[in-house]
RNA sequence: GGCCCCUUCGUCUAGCGGUUAGGACGCGGCCCUUUCACGGCUGAAACACGGGUUCGAUUCCCGUAGGGGUCACCA
């Protein structure tokens, strides 16, 4: 509340810095995954931070598809990353924008950057470029581009051959970013070379899409991988060079967060656990708010907080607090959080939730009633639907190997008294059945527990379940006799 | 290899010159208890190393080591 107080009277004095930027918009951000492969866990907790971010400061939240690499870029690809998004939460404010259908608008600004002599057209072959990477290579120097084209005059073109255009990189001094995670970052200007912003086909590069599309849509902050930090020196290049053309473009803030590695310590691959998050939705049985929050905890951090929900997420999140090194995945707790988040949960939407993974019909209403006692013993959606199992499991009920071995004959003959002294129960709810029980295992002298196991495996079938009364109540006066009965020693019935 | 970035318990992190270095997951023990969980209590566990700066460094600076990222007409 008092978050939100705050935000309102910083706009009101009109103290949110980037308010004036974008004719008040506020606060713009973006999430441009490539469609190249499914949205991982990394990518989600970039869209994450820039949701989080936007929300915090009022601002607006976008997506772009960069799917200018049309040969990789695949259609499935594009709809699991919107699923993904929207399963977290995450989806754009508006429709997202596609990065291919922008290249007119991509080439128009490489026209303009040639038409003021801030690129030019470079003949260099790729094999040619190719000899000489590998010559400077040879001789162990640094290689760096260096055309002979970047000031050759029109009348020396070829006519006949095709070209890149390139940017014209300045050559001394050093540029500097204020990165709102990284702190301050200089590299020498002498380290970026001429690169390619419109390549042969008249197709823009990334680098150049990039910089158009964060300009265009009037992104203020590029929040993105830190695998990105080098590139936001070459995308400098091009906004700078935009100096005098459009008006001029403005620096957008950037802040390059860690990447997120496996769990040995080793980039994320496919074989480390990148995911794609429908995975952990789908396979793995979790909550999208237990990904949210766990997300939110990789790399960012509040005090003490580890329980976050979404709205104090916007409330607290920032970029000063986002950490500078790389984070492991660290499976163990995110199950944890979600067995936390899955005792939180709506009882009915757990019972839909696990009745669409388990075998056969179900009955959702007597799921979502079981469901207080079951959600405690589960740390995802799988365990809850093995736990649930026995509801509706058909006579004869197969026992599991465990549960067959407690089922002695002496425990089949305390069955048979057990269900003789059920049968004549006048009430069937927990604390009538649990009065019932105790007093005939303090009749028997025994422990609860000598009654409790047996009817356990004879009512489930297993050697763990949720409370005897609770699972006896859950299963119905009938189906409970029935289910005692039919493991039962008929010969000691008392 | 060049350039850039990073470094607190096994893991995620708090810390922003003076703390018994805190929390969480995981691990051990105890309690609760009809099983399994949940919950509660509790234990072990960290400032990578070496120099400075300072009365005083986990914290600021410089090296070393280690890790990561990036060097395309891919994004």
């Amino acid at each position: 509340m008092a978050a939100l107080d705050r935000k309102v009277a910083m706009m009101a004095s009109g103290s949110v810095s980037d308010g004036a930027v974008t004719g008040g918009r506020g606060v713009v951000t973006r999430f441009a995954p490539s469609p190249t492969g499914y949205l991982h866990i990394g990518g989600a907790r970039t869209a994450l931070f820039n949701w989080l971010y936007a929300r915090h400061h009022g601002g607006t939240y976008l997506l772009r598809i960069e799917d200018t690499d049309r040969a990789r870029s695949t259609e499935p690809a594009i709809g699991a990353i919107f699923d993904g998004l929207e399963w977290l939460g995450l989806a754009g404010d508006e429709p997202a924008v596609f990065q291919f259908a922008r290249s007119d608008r991509h080439a128009e600004v490489a026209a303009k950057l040639l038409e003021a002599g801030k690129a030019y057209r470079c003949y260099l072959t790729q094999e040619e470029l190719a000899a000489r990477r590998e010559k400077a290579q040879a001789e162990r120097r640094p290689f760096r581009i260096e055309s002979e084209w970047r000031d050759a005059d029109s009348s020396t073109w070829p006519s006949d051959a095709s070209y890149v255009v390139r940017i014209k990189a300045p050559r001394a001094g050093e540029t500097v970013i204020a990165d709102e995670v990284q702190g301050t970052v200089t590299v020498q200007n002498a380290e970026i070379d001429d690169f390619v912003i419109l390549r042969s086909d008249g197709t823009p590069t990334y680098m150049l899409a990039v910089v158009v599309d964060d300009h265009d849509m009037g992104v203020t902050h590029v929040i993105r991988g830190d695998d990105h930090l080098n590139n936001a020196f070459r995308q400098l290049v091009i906004i700078r060079a935009m100096d005098g053309i459009e008006g001029g473009w403005p620096d957008p803030a950037y802040a390059h967060i860690p990447l997120i590695h496996g769990a040995d310590g080793a980039k994320l691959s496919k074989r480390h656990g990148a995911l794609g998050v429908d995975a952990y939705r789908d396979e793995m049985g979790l909550l999208p708010e237990a990904v949210f929050n766990y997300l939110l905890r990789l790399g960012w951090g509040h005090g003490d907080e580890e329980i976050i929900s979404r709205d104090q997420a916007v409330a607290w999140f920032d970029l000063a607090h986002v950490g500078k090194s790389p984070s492991r995945f660290d499976l163990a707790k995110l199950q944890n959080l979600n067995g936390h988040y899955l005792r939180e949960a709506d009882d009915v939407r757990l019972a839909g939730l696990v009745a669409a993974r388990m075998s056969g019909p179900v009955d959702q209403g007597l799921l979502a009633r079981a469901m207080p006692v079951l959600k405690v013993r589960a740390k995802d959606l799988n365990e809850l639907a093995a736990g649930a199992a026995f509801l509706f499991a058909q006579r004869p009920l197969v026992l599991e190997e465990k549960a067959a071995g407690l089922l002695t004959g002496d425990a089949r003959g305390l069955l048979a008294r057990i269900a003789a002294a059920l049968e004549g129960a006048a009430e069937w709810s927990a604390e009538a059945l649990e009065a019932t029980l105790k007093g005939l295992a303090a009749e028997w002298g025994l422990g609860l527990g000598k009654l409790a196991q047996p009817l356990r495996a004879a009512l489930t079938g297993q050697t763990t379940s949720p409370g005897i009364f609770d699972v006896l109540v859950l299963l119905g006066r009938e189906e409970s006799l029935a289910r005692i009965v039919a493991q039962a020693e008929p010969a000691e019935q008392a």
